[in-house]
RNA sequence: GGCGCCAUCGUCUAGUGGUUAGGACGCUGGAUUUUCAUUCCAGUAACGGGAGUUCAAUUCUCCCUGGCGCUGCCA
């Protein structure tokens, strides 16, 4: 048995949670229930500017429901970077005691200037601060003297940083490029480089499983490993897992703003649209990830039954909302009756509906408006007819069956009372009634097409809906008759 | 511009130094059918380009092209 691994789900909450934040997420959580570890949920709020506790509360509330599981109570640890700020200010001191990080008094906006020069000038910018070789002593006067500065990282000169990632394989990285880079703000507030350096460390975490976006910055977080390797010496490095990103239609980075109308792009639009859980973390993970099998229809346990992360893909993949519309039907579908009713329920109440009452009647609906649609909100039209009587008049039919007159439309629906009054309830089958009919339109001397449409309105109420013998079968014989008999 | 990553049907992907390059979504057609849909069957469609290695490259190497990411006192 290997070492037990720990991971982290590290949500930033300046924005409500989206599909990729959603996706490496329920990746982090797959791999540690892959590797029977535990998982770790971290709110990275270093960004007080943006970060808001709503938006905290709402990805943690969207994570629960995308893993059917209380996610909150199934992290080892919870916390917010902020609660974390004394461990940081406590090594952000030690490093800059040591001299691996240093007071840099070169402004905002002198730097903008070097950087708008670089811009024109079509050279490379990389800042090397002329701060990085001051006394600590002079650092410290100057500040003491009221000067503002940013502590950054002195990064070495003329260094290959290598590390071997486990999806991209082996990256390495000339220190030359990067520059010395900033680790903490002018009020002495860290940056995400640092923070994150302490935190995944301190909590001993075993594997990093992010976005691609943050290859870039991984050998910047090496030298921050090795500054604090230097203080702590045997310090072991996690893995680092960099997933490709999703990418839109345009194959840019997946984002509300840009999406099509209508494309569900932040979790709560799932839940708005009616998609069950199931569907949309099946979705999810197959975007980038591939069992290297055939099998498409997978839970959250069955994919941590087989996970990888040599299976995951190095190339960014682009969304393909119809693909998770496929994925909903086939999981509802596949859940059961309890699942199924719950389901629906619970989105009714989401989204401000009257939540209809458990009943063999709402499920033998909700099967059959399943059938035709590929998410909830797409099954409220036949929803509707199913659970509550048509309104619909003789007149309004007569006028859309031309030209059928209306003593027709009458003599049918009469011949459709005649025919199912005798039918015993226990033979309330499609067969039986099928049968009946058949035999019923054969007397008559009329057309199948003529007869069934006209009797389907009286049922439906509306074109096109769930054929007649279907929606029979779904409101039972007295509201079958029923249905026929008002418009007599 | 610099650095990094990536490249199989329209999309998600499987795959191999010699394959009819497989599956899924989508799309098209057919069957079923009272409508829409479902279901079933069938079809459509891909190895970015150029060198090199090799008896043989989609597969290995290099170059190019293209795409994306990073290049913040964001994460």
């Amino acid at each position: 048995m290997a070492a037990p691994t720990l991971v982290r789900m590290p949500p930033s909450p300046t924005g409500q949670c989206h599909l990729g934040t959603a996706r490496t997420l329920l990746m982090n959580y797959i791999f540690a229930r892959s590797t029977g570890g535990e998982y770790i949920y971290r709110s990275e709020d270093t960004d007080q500017e943006r970060s808001t506790p709503e938006n905290e509360a709402q990805i943690l509330q969207m994570m629960s429901w995308l893993l059917g599981t209380d996610c909150k109570a199934g992290a080892k640890e919870l916390y917010r970077q902020t609660e974390h700020t004394p461990l940081y200010q406590h090594y952000l001191e030690k490093l800059w005691e040591s001299g691996h990080l240093f007071a840099c008094f070169t402004s905002a906006e002198e730097l903008q200037l070097l950087r708008d020069r670089a811009e024109t000038e079509r050279e490379n910018f990389v800042f090397w601060s002329p701060d990085r070789d001051l006394p600590l002593a002079e650092q410290r006067a100057r500040i003491a003297a009221g000067e503002s500065c940013v502590y950054r990282l002195r990064c070495p000169r003329s260094q290959t940083l290598t590390f071997t990632d486990a999806i991209k394989g082996e990256i390495s990285v000339e220190s030359d490029t990067l520059g010395d880079f900033v680790v903490a703000r002018s009020d002495g507030t860290v940056l995400y480089l640092l923070a994150n350096v302490i935190d995944d460390w301190h909590d001993g975490i075993t594997h990093i499983i992010r976005g691609e976006d943050h290859l870039a910055n991984t050998p910047k977080q090496l030298l921050v490993y090795r500054a604090l390797e230097a203080l702590s010496p045997g310090l072991q490095l996690p893995v680092f897992a960099h997933i490709p990103l999703v990418v839109d239609h345009e194959k840019r980075k997946l984002s509300k703003r840009r999406a099509l109308p209508g494309m569900a792009v932040m979790v709560h639009e799932f839940i708005e649209q009616g998609f069950v859980p199931e569907a949309v973390a099946n979705g999810l993970m197959m975007i980038g990830w591939n069992p290297k099998s055939t099998q498409e229809i997978f839970s959250v346990e069955e994919m941590a039954a087989v996970f990888s992360l040599s299976q995951v893909q190095r190339a960014a993949a682009q969304y393909d909302f119809e693909k998770m519309q496929w994925y909903n039907q086939q999981w509802c579908a596949r859940l059961s009756d309890v699942q199924l009713t719950g389901y629906y329920q619970q989105w009714q109440a989401t989204t401000g509906q009257v939540v209809t009452p458990e009943s063999p009647l709402l499920t033998r609906a909700l099967r059959l408006s399943m059938e035709k649609a590929r998410t909830f909100r797409q099954a409220v039209g036949d929803m509707q007819y199913l659970l509550q009587r048509p309104r619909i008049t003789l007149a309004e039919i007569t006028q859309h069956n031309e030209p059928l007159t209306e003593q027709t439309v009458r003599q049918i629906l009469l011949s459709v009372q005649e025919t199912l009054s005798p039918l015993a309830g226990e033979v309330w089958t499609a067969e039986s009634i099928k049968a009946a009919i058949v035999a019923t339109i054969q007397h008559s001397g009329l057309k199948t097409r003529d007869f069934m449409p006209v009797w389907r309105e009286a049922m439906s109420g509306q074109t096109p809906s769930a054929g007649p013998i279907e929606i029979a079968l779904v409101v039972g014989k007295a509201e079958t008759l029923a249905r026929t008999e008002r418009l007599l």
